[in-house]
DNA sequence: TCCTTTTATAATGAATCCGTTATATAACGA
DNA sequence: TCGTTATATAACGGATTCATTATAAAAGGA
């Protein structure tokens, strides 16, 4: 079993999908559509299109004979989740070290035991 | 040549190097101590660890024999904006969805030519 | 100086990924 | 019904990924 964000990040660290979903972003398109810019395989792209479904990124509906995809709903719920995880921790350390340069300005000695810090460049 | 955001989302797509970067959210750690939580050998985690740095996410100090290990501050600087420009088309399309039902709520016959949105569910 | 701790690197193997071509399937249009 | 269009799937090969074990190197402490 492959963890959701798994999915969703692998999914994305492809520069072809990452077009796909932003030409999806201007609206639904047709897996041919989708195709046209790439010096590639149509079975290539629908391999790529099936990866973003798989993830949760895109839904594809059937129209016929084609397949028009577009953005999933709710395509990014879980990465954003993830990441404003990451994002608080990496404010909540930029306030952090805003504090040790406001406590380095005030007093120039600090006693040098404790969790090293030293040379923090 | 690769595109950062390739290195940064794939990255983020292992669940080892995703708990990793949740620990360094709680403050800096040094690698036996990031390697301690995983029945992983230390040089597969040293490998993350390169590969976080490699990616932008992470960076690594020397302190003696030690290479302690934090977030760095720009980690998630592309990610956010890439992912801000597909978060944008997802609100504006769920608008025109919005606009759509509006649409079809007061006047219930539609002309069907267009660019077809039959039978979408 | 010698032993230990901490980390990185090399060699290797299994699994996965990404492209290809060939082919199947289903709908459309004449 | 027949040919075309749209898409999916299978089979395959090469590259990459992720783990392992073995080893190297550098710093620390006795």
């Amino acid at each position: 079993m492959q963890h959701g964000l798994d999915a969703a990040f692998s999914a994305l660290a492809d520069p072809t999908r990452r077009a796909i979903l932003a030409r999806l972003a201007l609206g639904e398109a047709t897996v041919m559509q989708l195709a046209e810019p790439f010096a590639m395989s149509q079975p290539a792209i629908s391999r790529h299109i099936k990866v973003l479904g798989d993830a949760g990124l895109i839904i594809q509906r059937v129209a016929g004979a084609k397949r028009p995809c577009r953005l999933a709903a709710h395509a990014l719920d879980d990465v954003d989740r993830w990441l404003a995880m990451l994002r608080e921790a990496l404010s909540r350390n930029y306030e952090r070290l805003d504090g040790l340069l406001a406590a380095m300005e005030s007093e120039n000695e600090t006693d040098s035991r404790g969790k090293d810090l030293t040379c923090a460049r």
